[in-house]
DNA sequence: TGACTATGTGATTATATACTCACATAATAG
DNA sequence: CTATTATGTGAGTATATAATCACATAGTCA
């Protein structure tokens, strides 16, 4: 128990973050996003499932704060509330590309 | 079912990403190994945790591909395999940001 | 008002994950 | 060889998460 009781609220909140987009699902509903704010029917069809489970995935995600919603009309309006979530997606990028890299090492030592 | 194999597959590697680092301990094993590569004996000294645990989180991480690691006699040196990852932490401050400053823009108006 | 549409939620079930303990393995030193 | 140390793993339990279905709520329009 070296951490202090500072550090360990900041890596909780941290990892709600990191859970809020780590699936599948909500991977595709942030880059669907990307390009602007959607509704949760829109959504749902872009990512091919049901509605109901769309809108607990994006209830996840706002208590996160990763995503924001706004009401109009009938439909509720979902965004991303930090650009910098995107830049997730170049980084895992890079893993994967890291990981390419280090199995053709391996590969050619064979 | 809009979404193509392809990128369904792509977003299957990126939430495996995301989960890897998607729990306060690992965040906190992150952290820790940012400022260069440690023994497993000294991340669980640093967190706070059974060496058995912080094993199975290091070997989570290292399936993911954000962990590399070595031997060196008895020991196994575990290291940030891409700098990348760090970036989530300036993004989660973003997060933590903007969602105070939500929280004051609401207050602000009772 | 009633019909319709979009969204959210309760309850259930299935699955995945985390933690602990005891033990196994591997490297080293004497 | 034995003892020691570092690490990893199997099994069990507890908890968390996801998906589905049925239903509830809320806004819109005739």
């Amino acid at each position: 128990m070296t951490l202090t009781k500072k550090k360990r609220l900041l890596f909780e909140k941290q990892a709600e973050i990191a859970k809020a987009i780590a699936h599948p699902l909500r991977i595709a509903i942030v880059d669907f996003l990307k390009d602007g704010e959607q509704c949760v029917c829109d959504i749902a069809e872009s990512v091919g499932s049901e509605r109901s489970n769309v809108s607990r995935h994006l209830s996840v995600m706002v208590s996160a704060g990763v995503l924001a919603c706004r009401k109009e009309g009938l439909k509720v309006i979902y965004r991303l509330r930090t650009p910098c979530i995107l830049d997730f997606f170049s980084c895992t990028a890079e893993c994967l590309k890291q990981q390419l890299k280090d199995t053709e090492k391996l590969l050619s030592t064979l």
